[in-house]
RNA sequence: GGGCCUGUAGCUCAGUUGGUUAGAGCGCUACCUUGACACGGUAGAGGUCACAGAUUCGAGUUCUGUCAGGCCCACCA
């Protein structure tokens, strides 16, 4: 057994990463029994890369399905990419554009082809990333959004959408990506606050020679294509000119004015132009007032014939510069004042968005938003943290219809054709070889592809095999939970809602669980546009996976963002370290003492069923806290805390097991005491916490495991099949804990007292420790544990015994007395000085407190009875502190 | 305009149902190159829990307000 002297994880990791899939240990049956815990991934963008933001996801998902994997249950966690049709198309025509080739000089199926081959060359990569940083997913269940069977379920879906009726097609108002040359839905746009200006125009009212109307606008290039002004029916300023009609600048044109709520008195002149083809409200005007459309601006946001000669083919940016330097020659500029206003920009390429009227596919919300909203009001699907439910339902109360159609070539095509002859659609989910209302053979597929969440709406079930009855699909779905960023609760949680019970009737998962963004040293959200991502791979290669999961568990509490910091990194490093070089004292050992391979059972806990009294009691101590540490870090990780889990078995394994546990055990080897008899139990420990580690670190802990457990007959293949420790209360030991705890302290207080005298720490030093009753029989007991750990000589007498000068530490438990030369007392004298201070304060703020009739009356009796405990304690170690100080 | 979140040690953050001298990591100070580990050990310093009220016997924890940050949603030209 012999471990190298370095912790390296890069020598093992792709090692076991590799080994994990091989195996196949992870592939998921459906046929075996357990309890089904399934997870589905929310699918990556095939361009993507992983960053520092999926890392989180990723260790959480991994460290919940290694937990119920070793748990017993029957787990699958289903892996697979988003074919992303915005993104992927972009990435691949920037490609092109390198070569001075548009996807229109290659035309549609050749650009399809590009694109899969490009996939097919670089779309691995971020199933690599997944398999180095330890996905215990389910390889061979890998899916992809254009698989074909996943395409099918889309396709099912939209028919059944289509014939019910909630699939429709129509001309409305719609964002425009002008650069993308797509329509977008609301959620791919972001608004974001401009300088902008306010300019406010005169319209010449016709028949009336000197009098205007003055219309305020942020966008005075649509004004060409105005078809009316609104004035309200409340501003007196300018009721007279209601049903008469203005003459349009720059064009000549005559539109009439009319009465509507959109002109708002109190802002900029109170008259607002009406342009139906360029905004969203106007376009709402356009329809009660029954104004017709001027399109003046096209889908590459240049201006259209329709604008006039003067502007015809100017983009919309150099038409508004000309149309302000036009107006202002005229005289009909009134003012130019500074305006803040919200810019719509393109998500993908922030691009200014142009609101168009366009011809579009849409889903109707509203019906299958509302059992959406049942399901998490009744707690079929919870939120965790649960505030979350509120944003969900904010949204989906006010939902609106989602444009699903998309201008590009990468995606689900629509499963609709045209009829050239009657102009009739067929919705289908074969293609259809004749229209179905003319029958006519002359039908084609519709252009459109769609919106790349409508397949990703579908991922838990079509990726387990809807819309067949796969028996996957009978046993894991619904899936259990979901794990993901709030950043898509709308594009993608509440899709899989709303398109789950439309599909299955049943929720697509149970749970939320929304973890934080990770951001950066500046608290910025770190995204693939801002180019600020922390490449994980680069952080694991440094400090190792474990370390990086770790380091992100830690600094992740459900509800707040993650501040990913290379600090954070390097300490979960030195925690590897320290995991590692605590197996090299072990591994050391028992090859000196030549023991034998060790053989465990396999079961959910190693530790003994009863405690036996005659082993040691760092031994007892340390089962006991042990078996706390795995009842509470099973609880921790099934609420889904995973910092609180990382914490525990932080501090258990470094400060309980290594610092004191390990120290302890040291000195029985030393004495010959041994080996034999102790390395049982150490090893016991050992191999427990590693289970319990294994979640969040399975890389070292199955190296660590398989070394240890190597050739032993029965044991599971990996330790990621172990069962999970849990909580066994005949391990549970008070006495033990209650009796290590004052071996801490005395041996603490010995420690104390020489380093505050700021004496050699290799010189012994004399003590006396003055106690009766169990303390004594500990400190004579523990005696060599105590001379070793803080390197004295020791003599245990009862309290009432003659005290030796030097140092004193007191408890109500024992007085220790360290042969310290008085000189060197100064610090002593001061820190008694400020401890006795400190007591006569708490001492008398409990003295008050249990003086209080109310408190007595009203605290449960639970908590009176320790305060007068801790009183009594207060007050005897307040005694013994001024002795303390007199005898200096 | 609505809604949500955050403000605790020099830094980054824990602290679930209110319960009694407030915790961690990093950094800092002193000492220790002791046969698992200097990615280590021992002992320390450091906080009126943003501010002001309220509820309560008791508030970092509940409520109200203020201040300071951040985020999301929303068609005001």
């Amino acid at each position: 057994m012999e471990l190298e002297k370095i912790y390296e994880p890069q020598r093992f990791e792709p090692h076991w990463a590799e080994w994990w899939e091989n195996s196949g240990i992870y592939q998921a049956d459906p046929s075996q029994p357990g309890r089904p815990f399934s997870l589905a991934i929310p699918p990556p963008n095939v361009t993507g890369s992983l960053h520092i933001g999926h890392m989180i996801g990723h260790t959480e998902m991994d460290m919940i399905i290694r937990y119920h994997r070793m748990l017993g249950d029957n787990t699958v966690w289903v892996p697979g990419t988003d074919h992303a049709g915005i993104a992927t198309q972009m990435v691949v025509e920037r490609e092109l554009a390198k070569e001075g080739v548009s996807r229109f000089d290659l035309g549609r199926e050749a650009f399809e082809a590009k694109v899969w081959d490009w996939k097919a060359q670089y779309g691995g990569n971020i199933e690599r990333q997944m398999r180095k940083i330890g996905d215990s997913v389910d390889w061979t269940r890998n899916r992809f959004t254009l698989d074909p069977g996943l395409s099918r379920a889309v396709r099912e879906i939209f028919v059944r959408l289509y014939e019910k009726g909630l699939i429709y097609r129509g001309e409305y108002m719609v964002n425009w990506c002008p650069r993308c040359r797509t329509a977008l839905s609301d959620l791919e746009v972001n608004h974001e606050d401009t300088a902008g200006s306010l300019w406010e125009i005169h319209y010449p009212v016709k028949d009336q020679p000197g009098r205007f109307l003055t219309v305020a606008t942020t966008r005075p290039e649509t004004m060409l294509g105005d078809t009316a002004v609104a004035i309200n029916a409340r501003d007196e300023r300018y009721l007279d000119l209601h049903g008469k009609t203005v003459i349009l600048p720059l064009t000549g044109r005559e539109i009439p004015i009319v009465l509507d709520d959109m002109a708002d008195p109190e802002f900029g002149t109170g008259v607002v132009k009406v342009t139906p083809a360029h905004d969203p409200n106007d376009f709402e005007a356009g329809k009660r007032h029954n104004l017709p459309h001027i399109r003046v601006i096209n889908d590459e946001a240049k201006m259209t014939a329709e604008a006039g000669e003067a502007y015809a083919g100017l983009d919309r940016f150099e038409a508004r510069k000309r149309v302000l330097a036009d107006l202002e020659a005229q005289g009909l500029l009134a003012a130019t004042k500074p305006h803040n206003l919200p810019v719509s920009l393109c998500q993908r390429c922030r691009t200014v968005v142009e609101p168009l009227v366009s011809k579009q596919w849409f889903v109707k919300m509203e019906p299958l938003a509302k059992p959406a909203i049942e399901a998490v009001e009744d707690g079929r699907i919870q939120f965790i943290p649960e505030n979350w439910s509120h944003t969900y339902f904010h949204w989906m109360r006010n939902i609106r219809d989602w444009c699903i159609s998309r201008q590009l070539w990468w995606g689900h095509r629509i499963p609709a054709w045209h009829c050239a002859d009657c102009a009739g659609i067929t919705v289908s989910r074969e293609t259809p070889a004749a229209c179905q209302h003319c029958q006519s053979a002359n039908v084609a597929q519709d252009t459109d592809v769609l919106d790349t969440w409508f397949s990703s709406g579908l991922w838990p079930f079509s990726t387990l095999g809807w819309p067949d009855q796969t028996e996957d699909l009978k046993k894991y779905y619904p899936t259990s939970l979901l794990i993901t960023g709030f950043d898509i609760i709308f594009f993608w949680v509440a899709r899989m809602i709303v398109l789950g019970l439309e599909c299955t009737g049943e929720v697509p998962f149970r749970q939320v669980y929304i973890h934080g963004l990770v951001r950066d040293a500046e608290r910025q959200k770190m995204s693939k546009t801002k180019g600020n991502v922390i490449d994980p791979l680069a952080v694991t290669e440094k400090y190792g996976t474990d370390a990086v999961r770790m380091s992100l568990v830690l600094a992740a509490p459900p509800g707040t963002d993650i501040i990913a910091s290379e600090d954070r990194m390097q300490a979960a490093r030195s925690f590897a370290n320290k995991i590692w070089n605590a197996a090299r004292f072990l591994f050391l050992n028992l090859e000196r003492a030549g023991a034998e391979p060790w053989a465990p059972e396999e079961k959910a806990f190693y530790l003994p069923e009863a405690i036996d009294g005659t082993i040691a009691l760092e031994d007892r101590w340390i089962f006991s806290s042990l078996n706390t540490c795995a009842a509470e870090v099973n609880k921790a990780i099934a609420s889904y805390r995973f910092h609180e889990a990382a914490n525990l078995l932080w501090h258990f394994f470094w400060d309980d097991f290594c610092d004191w546990y390990i120290e302890i055990k040291k000195l029985r080897f030393r004495d010959g005491s041994g080996l034999d008899a102790n390395w049982r139990n150490i090893l016991t420990v050992f191999e427990t916490s590693l289970r319990l580690l294994h979640p969040a670190m399975p890389f070292i802990t199955e190296e660590l495991w398989q070394r240890l457990c190597k050739e032993i007959p029965g044991r599971p293949a990996s330790i990621s099949l172990a069962q999970f420790p849990q909580y066994n209360d005949a391990v549970k030991d008070a006495e033990a804990e209650k009796q290590f705890a004052l071996l801490q302290e005395i041996i603490g207080a010995a420690r104390n007292l020489r380093a505050d005298a700021k004496l050699d720490p290799k010189q012994q030093l004399d003590a006396h420790i003055y106690c009766d009753g169990p303390s004594a029989e500990l400190a004579s007991s523990q005696k060599q544990a105590i001379e070793r750990l803080a390197n004295v000589s020791l003599q245990v007498a009862p309290s009432a015994a003659d005290r030796a000068r030097g140092g004193k530490r007191s408890t109500p438990e024992f007085d220790l007395v360290l042969s310290v030369p008085a000189a060197q007392l100064e610090k002593q004298r001061e820190r008694l000085t400020k401890e006795i201070a400190n007591l006569e304060q708490v001492v008398a703020n409990s003295e008050k407190q249990l003086s209080n009739e109310d408190f007595l009356k009203k605290a449960p009796e639970k908590v009176l009875a320790t305060l007068r405990d801790k009183l009594a304690d207060y007050r005897a170690q307040l005694d013994k502190s001024k002795q303390a100080l007199d005898e200096l």
